[in-house]
DNA sequence: TCTGGGGTCCTAGGACCC
DNA sequence: TCTGGGGTCCTAGGACCC
């Protein structure tokens, strides 16, 4: 049997550890340059808020029915689910961190001398008492059958946050009752094409033949077939290693000069680069990509990337900077009002075996304790404490907004809550 | 005026090899 | 008239996830 241990409203649930007054209030979580609604509680969606709503879009409701509102604070978010997964991870051998809010748990190893559903209440009280944030949790035999049992857990009080899905019976009925397009695996294209083929609840596609299932979908479709038939065939794995590492967002105000988008480059190279040496890898390519903006059929639209191979894999921030303000500087024209730029690392590797390169110039040990020291000083003095100077080099306009951020209780010593009695 | 930011896996088709 | 048969690797794009 496997568990999903998934947290209600993740991120509304973090704001709300620390704003306690808030319980059983309307509140949202915007994405970065407070743009569209990433998280809402249920109280939320009551009065009319849907994930993805343009915030600008919504303002009336939200005024009207008082909806607090944060700007999304990822720090925070990280800090509490680590605390989460330790909680995980204490009580179970084989946890596989899946997403920020949720985990699964390989209970092969439990199933014959515990109850599955009270010891995973125990897990799912121990989470609220210790960090404040509720969870649901599913357990079956599949993966994709405990993602059912956790909506159904989340959807249903009388469970008391764990629903066990383990017999035939439980199985089917919870198939014929749950929606086809919120199963794990289906989304809007397999979803319109199984309303087309005249499936209608998730259990009328698991009773398909094997063959008819061959005959309308590939591999990822028969998996999920499988696995609603209670075959499982998603391992639980640990991802040690990111294959491609990202960092890219939106400005606040349109940017023109080069300069400006410099300034921003360098900021997500080096945000990469801190990633990177974060899981002990090295990168042999790195992508910049700017981009107008798309909404505004007004203005001139321009989008391009450009990549390029390192000589040596590596991590080092001044070299993959390096590398960005090149490609930068090839793809940028003027005259266009940027939106958005970003930066992409791929080709990855562990950093422990790097092909080096005879005639390399640069002195590879040096520099790599020369990083290790400046993370430990923004780790303890507070991030971006050292940095490129060329982070600074404009003013804040390629920013994004954030309007409505709540401090890093966590993670900034100068934010920890004070507390009066 | 204002519309997110990350990821993964799979497949088909092209280019290439003998 | 008839024009092989077997591979590998890479890439872009699609579909999906949170």
């Amino acid at each position: 049997m496997y568990a999903l241990v998934d947290c209600n409203s993740f991120f509304c649930s973090c704001e709300k550890v620390f704003h306690p007054g808030l319980q059983g209030k309307p509140v949202c979580v915007l994405s970065s340059n407070d743009g569209i609604i990433i998280a809402l509680t249920p109280e939320a969606k009551s009065v009319g808020l849907h994930r993805g709503d343009p915030i600008f879009k919504v303002k009336d409701i939200v005024d009207r029915y008082k909806v607090t509102v944060f700007s999304n604070n990822m720090y925070l978010y990280s800090a509490m689910s680590k605390r989460i997964v330790s909680i995980l991870r204490q009580a179970c051998d084989h946890v596989e961190n899946y997403s920020i809010d949720e985990s699964f748990l390989d209970l092969r190893s439990y199933e014959r001398n515990y109850d599955l559903e009270s010891y995973m209440r125990s897990i799912s009280d121990r989470i609220c008492l210790w960090t404040d944030v509720p969870v649901s949790v599913g357990v079956a035999p599949t993966k994709t059958l405990a993602k059912v049992g956790s909506k159904f857990a989340k959807q249903y009080r009388g469970y008391r946050s764990v629903c066990v899905i383990d017999t035939e019976a439980k199985r089917r009925k919870a198939l014929s009752m749950f929606d086809l397009n919120d199963i794990w695996g289906v989304g809007r294209r397999s979803y319109e094409k199984l309303i087309a083929l005249g499936i209608r609840t998730p259990l009328e596609f698991a009773d398909k033949s094997a063959e008819w299932v061959h005959k309308h979908f590939t591999k990822p479709g028969f998996q999920t077939w499988c696995e609603l038939n209670g075959y499982p065939c998603i391992s639980t794995e640990e991802v040690l290693q990111r294959q491609t590492i990202c960092t890219s967002h939106c400005f606040k105000d349109m940017v023109t000069t080069l300069d400006a988008l410099k300034a921003s480059v360098t900021t997500f190279a080096g945000n990469c680069a801190n990633k990177l040496r974060g899981q002990g890898s090295v990168a042999a390519c790195v992508t910049v990509f700017i981009g107008s903006n798309p909404h505004r059929a007004d203005l001139t639209q321009y989008w391009n990337e450009g990549s390029a191979k390192l000589l040596v894999p590596s991590s080092d921030t001044i070299e993959i900077s390096q590398a960005a303000m090149k490609i930068l500087e090839d793809i940028y024209i003027p005259g266009i009002r940027y939106k958005r730029s970003g930066v992409i690392l791929s080709d990855i590797s562990s950093d422990s075996s790097i092909q080096l390169d005879l005639f390399d110039p640069t002195e590879r040990d040096a520099r790599m304790s020369l990083f290790s020291t400046i993370d430990n000083m923004n780790q303890k003095f507070g991030l971006k404490t050292v940095r490129l100077a060329v982070e600074d080099g404009e003013a804040d306009h390629w920013k994004s907004k954030s309007e409505y951020r709540s401090p890093n209780y966590l993670t900034d010593i100068n934010d920890i809550l004070t507390v009066k009695c």
